[in-house]
DNA sequence: TGTACATCAGTGAACGCGCGTTCACTGATGTAC
DNA sequence: TGTACATCAGTGAACGCGCGTTCACTGATGTAC
């Protein structure tokens, strides 16, 4: 459900004539989208403390009538890029946590591959992450929808851990997958913070830091990890990308 | 170091002779902290976006001309506000991860005991913790601090370690305390935005979500956890405070 | 196929509110003699 | 001890910038006959 305005009220008895006039509703579609892009370019590059209309708008060769026939308000942009934002993470995640994919792999490397794609998603998407979780502060609506997208991926991963139950010793799998998502979202999002804003500190670089945070829902779970392992892959699963 | 104008060039040559006048600067030094706790106030009740300078003039009892002869500007009171937190942060851990104070603890109880604590305390300041956060993404100056008091913890929380590294598996205990500063920061800042926005949504309890932070660091640094341990305790470690 | 009309989509100058910041002024506190 | 003066501290009305939002208008696309 977009805030675009699409002739969702129009003859509303007809609704088969809505394929009459796809011409119109695209060229409308088009700008919607070429401002979320906007949007989304602008924060990448200055932040979102510095996202004015004028200035998307500039940078989406649109201009601000445009705009607010799109777009109820300022607040709206946010919300609908987060929700595509969101939308785009939950089906990557149905392909990651797919239990297909996984099932000729042992589990801590399956889950050492997990956590080492999700290191490489948050950091390649820093920025907007930022910008969400700076936002999330003071809009309920963004704070809600990321606590629901934390909620459907830990039932994700809960499915695909329920599936080797047996080699996990934790007591709660259900439980355990929930605290596994605020983890590893929790700790990435801070470490967005710290990266953008100190770029090239001492910090961790990010095999490492996968490494060790698949070390961490290893003994979390109480999987054992023999000392040795390869922890991390520069391999990521085939077919979901970032 | 504060922003407040002090008389530091006065009189260059006798510095003894600041002595002389405790009365005024004491008056502008209550002025300056009733604006920093007012800022603090409202940011508690209403969120740092709510944060206007006549409105914390006003809350302080205080007035706009006052604050300009404190402050530089209002990006200084947030950062001033920050600083002086996280001076509170650091003497609190100081005290809380005192090797001496758990000499007599088995080390699974003594982390739990710790990991309660920092829950605890991200409990009480959920929404300064917020504010910080958010405002991070576009203050460096935040960001920075919040990161160099992140490296001052996992220090301290290294020597309390490295007092029981035998009991520890870990193969790197200065990259481990570092890990778990960030998992444990990372996860209840990020918890603070969900409780904050979503007021008794079906989120986890605070003893329940210390019992599994405390697992999760045992399993991470090696350390092997009974099943039926009491992980969770209510008492806190005396003399330290949220 | 062509013309008239209706609706959709886009344009950008102008408006106005909110809030940070300034500044001329008053009051309080301390120093000199 | 009292009076004159200097400095510190505080006051709040007024200013002005930035940015979100509006609106009267133009252009584009589709429909009717």
């Amino acid at each position: 459900m977009s805030v675009a305005s699409r002739d969702d009220k129009a003859r509303p008895s007809l609704p088969a004539l809505r394929w009459v006039r796809p011409p119109q509703q695209q060229r409308s579609q088009k700008t919607f989208e070429r401002i979320l892009d906007a949007a989304e370019g602008h924060i990448v590059d200055g932040g979102v403390q510095s996202l004015t209309v004028s200035g998307v708008v500039a940078r989406a060769k649109s201009s601000v009538g445009a705009f607010y026939a799109r777009f109820p308000d300022k607040n709206a942009l946010l919300t609908t890029l987060h929700e595509r934002e969101c939308e785009a993470a939950l089906a990557t995640t149905d392909e990651a946590l797919d239990p297909g994919r996984w099932a000729e792999v042992p589990l801590p490397e399956a889950l050492s591959n997990i956590v080492s794609f999700v290191v490489n998603v948050f950091g390649q998407r820093q920025r907007l992450v930022l910008a969400f979780v700076s936002v999330a502060a003071s809009q309920p609506t963004i704070a809600r929808r990321r606590a629901a997208l934390a909620g459907e991926v830990a039932e994700r991963l809960y499915r695909f851990l329920a599936g080797r139950a047996d080699e996990i010793p934790h007591p709660d799998l259900r439980l355990a997958a929930d605290v596994c998502v605020r983890i590893i979202f929790g700790t990435l999002e801070s470490e967005s913070s710290i990266r953008v804003s100190l770029p090239d500190g001492e910090h961790l670089d990010e095999s490492r830091l996968g490494a060790e945070l698949t070390r961490a829902l290893l003994g979390y779970l109480g999987i054992p990890v023999s000392t040795r392992m390869p922890l991390s892959r520069e391999s990521q699963p085939t077919g979901v990308q970032p």
